[in-house]
DNA sequence: TAAACCGTTGTTTTT
DNA sequence: CAACGGTTTA
């Protein structure tokens, strides 16, 4: 057509070997695109996008589903690069949400509709089962919700499963699961399940509304298809019912959550359930050299259920896996902050470097050590984020703004900050919302008709009404102002405790932060977007990857990802594999789960480029006790030639109990030392220590704010503030040449 | 009847 | 080790 245009496409064939131009270029009909790790997939996605567009594709015509709203963006971003404009692409739930909020009004449902994360579909769960005088004890909201949402998964609605519950168990929970479903409706809120089966409900009801899209989407492409579930597949179908071009891509053997439903079916019956379907395989690697990929292919190969696949590559061996095993996860910890200041000091991009865990509680160890030598990392959690305390305040608040029928989120603020409003009060409530049919918030408005209430509570609940009202009053121009005036109307910070005030503080102050970037970046962005993006973050989403800090992340995250150097932590019997798969009380079948964890550790060794470690330790505490551990049954499966295995472990001295010294003994004595120097100092300040609440401000002879302390890396500087936060205490320091630094020391040890 | 207190519980992974 | 639920206190 146009000159640029031929010349486009060599740009965005370039590079691509055969197969890989194959998926690129391939025409009309399904399209199945079998990419092992490192084979380029996400980069087949891309160029096929951009293929499109060159061809002329408009870009409206096309969707592109991720499983991350950050590898969205990436996509998104990458497209353009190439080819000068982009396609919307999004994760399937940010999909369904968008549409929905277009549709749903035809399902008599309010568009403005709220959107639980895990905890809010617990309470609600929770007062279902209370209201219909279920017992909490044996029926557990949690498993529940658990069994509710493996329904959801499956497509089965609370009609459906009533019907076919016949046990005492499976009646209650069909009760439960209506319930719930009619709890969800009154608040007006979907849950995370909800925002795929409400859109495929809508497509099977509203036959002239999937029409609309099947005209729309002439191309539809899906990255990471193993771990898409029933929903997400019947939704993929749906979309490409009128043109059928549908492309998928994945990898059976990164395959990791299953629990979540996922189907491998989905993959491995593409050719059946999308008829003229061409198949791509990509098998030879890129990324990692010959000893990362033959002891990553060794470990998946012993998977049983599974299509036989030989990744290959052609480069150099590079260095073995080293597997090295330690004392106790603090020395883990050590060794692994040891070897990555070695790696920096070599020439390393810190950002380069990642360690990987299999449950979040691991990072505990690893900031403390990366923190005490002063390394720059960043725990990659914005989930843990949105869930602390103060933000699903704040986030109930706009709540209650946008959706006035959310109960959940009403409740939630009623009395935060206490304003006088107790549980009876608010069962009292919630009683007569009940029986008027009106939400919460309504009732409070008419807290005088409300006959059990006494005329404090009745005041109390007024005020809350006016304070809502007022604050839907506000006029704002962006949401991180609009978080600003309810902190201050509510008067939130005045009201915690001094302890935990400075905390409470700097998590509202983050969250105006990251209002304040959505602002900017959607200049018509409104309340209910923001909420939106708030409730569909994953962890990943958060991090900096431009940063000069290494991530800490768990396996799960790190899918589709990769780096340089990789650190595989607590590679040990009942983490990885985890207890919970090794247990078959679970309906899946316990090989089923033990594979999985598998290719969890499969997925978490193909991430790395040219080094790779696999640690685990000796012992570990769990659940406050310490307990010996197992080195990984996996490790044994590793091929000889590729790995390097080394003991890590100290020795006991001779005739002494506690002979090695980690940091954990250091700062065991250098706290007992300070506690006898102030003993001698200040005569009773030891014994009053020893009183219930009598938290120490700041931890004795170690770091106080105002004192001169001198680094080795960045010099000179003044504490601004420390704090002690269990076994660690956070500082700031003013650096005279380097500006302010927080890091996390363990308690008693200064670097000086 | 609100709020502080205490014991028990259950602890993977996440859109 | 936290969050929840029940119990005590004021």
């Amino acid at each position: 057509m146009n000159p640029t245009k031929s010349e486009k496409i060599e740009d965005i064939l370039e590079g691509l070997t055969e197969s890989q131009r194959r998926a690129v270029c391939h025409g009309e009909g399904p399209l199945l695109v079998l990419a092992g790790a490192g084979s380029g997939k996400t980069r087949v996605i891309i160029r096929r996008i951009a293929y499109l567009l060159a061809q002329g594709v408009d870009p409206y015509t096309i969707v592109a589903v991720t499983f991350t709203n950050k590898a969205a963006t990436e996509m998104q971003r990458r497209v353009e690069a190439l080819v000068g404009e982009g396609v919307d692409v999004s994760t399937f739930h940010a999909f369904c949400c968008k549409t929905l909020r277009r549709e749903i009004s035809v399902m008599n449902r309010d568009p403005g509709f709220s959107i639980y994360d895990r905890r809010d579909s617990v309470r609600a769960v929770r007062r279902v089962v209370k209201d219909n005088d279920l017992d909490t004890k044996t029926h557990k909201p949690r498993e529940m919700l658990n069994r509710i949402s493996n329904l959801k998964n499956k497509v089965v609605g609370p009609e459906a499963w009533a019907e076919e519950a016949v046990s005492v168990n499976d009646r209650a929970l069909a009760t439960v699961y209506k319930g719930y479903e009619e709890e969800l409706e009154a608040n007006n809120a979907l849950d995370f399940d909800d925002l795929l089966l409400k859109t495929i409900l809508l497509f099977r009801e509203h036959p002239e509304v999937l029409q609309k899209y099947q005209d729309r989407f002439e191309h539809v492409l899906i990255d990471e298809y193993q771990d898409t579930n029933l929903p997400q597949h019947l939704i993929a179908q749906a979309l490409q019912g009128k043109h059928h071009n549908i492309t998928a891509v994945g990898d059976p053997d990164q395959m990791i959550y299953g629990w979540r439903g996922a189907r491998l079916d989905n993959m491995l019956e593409f050719e059946h359930d999308f008829p003229g379907s061409t198949i791509v395989k990509l098998e030879r690697n890129y990324r990692s050299t010959g000893n990362i990929l033959r002891a990553a292919s060794v470990c998946i190969s012993h998977n049983l259920r599974r299509h036989d696949k030989q990744l290959w590559t052609d480069r150099e061996d590079g260095p073995q896996v080293q597997i090295t095993q330690h004392d106790n996860a603090y020395r883990e910890a050590d060794f692994v902050a040891e070897t990555v200041e070695e790696l920096i000091e070599q020439g390393t991009d810190p950002g380069q470097i990642a360690v990987f865990y299999r449950t979040k509680y691991q990072s505990a160890p690893l900031e403390q050590a990366f923190g005490s030598r002063a390394l720059q990392h960043q725990v990659v959690d914005s989930v843990g984020f949105f869930d602390r305390k103060e933000v699903k305040d704040l986030r109930a608040y706009l709540q209650v703004l946008v959706n006035p029928d959310d109960d959940e989120a009403c409740l939630r603020i009623i009395n935060k900050p206490k304003r006088g409003i107790g549980k009876r009060s608010q069962e009292k409530l919630l009683r007569y919302a009940r029986k008027t049919g009106d939400s919460i918030l309504r009732a409070a408005g008419h807290a005088a008709e409300i006959e059990s209430l006494g005329p404090r509570a009745v005041r109390a609940v007024t005020a809350f009404h006016e304070l809502m009202e007022e604050i839907a009053g506000f006029e704002y121009e962006t949401i991180e102002g609009l978080i600003e005036k309810i902190v201050e109307e509510t008067e939130y910070l005045e009201a915690c405790d001094d302890e935990d005030r400075r905390d409470a503080a700097e998590t509202l102050s983050n969250l105006m932060g990251y209002a304040g970037q959505y602002d900017e970046h959607h200049p018509d962005g409104d309340l209910l977007g923001f909420l939106e993006q708030a409730a569909l973050v994953s962890d990943v989403d958060g991090w900096n990857a431009g940063a000069s800090a290494v991530p800490f992340m768990t396996l799960h995250s790190a899918k589709g990802l990769e780096f340089d150097v990789v650190f595989l932590t607590g590679v040990e019997d009942h983490l990885l594999p985890h207890a919970r798969a090794l247990d078959d009380d679970d309906s899946r079948h316990e090989l089923d789960a033990v594979e999985e964890e598998r290719r969890l550790l499969h997925v978490g060794m193909t991430r790395a480029r040219k080094q790779l470690y696999l640690t685990h330790c000796r012992e570990r505490f769990s659940q406050g006790r310490k307990q010996s551990v197992e080195p990984s049954r996996f490790l044994d499966e590793l091929p000889e030639d590729c790995v390097q295995r080394q003991s890590r472990r100290s020795f006991k001295r001779a005739g002494s109990a506690s002979g090695f010294r980690d940091e954990m003994d250091r700062a065991i004595a250098a706290k007992r030392k300070a506690r006898s120097r102030s003993h001698r100092k200040a005569g009773s300040a030891g014994q009053k220590q020893e009183k219930k609440k009598e938290k120490p401000k700041t931890p004795e002879g170690v770091l106080n704010p105002g004192q001169r302390v001198n680094h080795h890396m960045y010099g000179e500087g003044e504490v601004i503030e420390a704090e002690l936060d269990g076994n660690m205490q956070r500082v700031r320091i003013l650096f005279d040449t380097e500006g302010e630094v927080q890091m996390v020391l363990p308690k008693g040890k200064t670097f000086s």
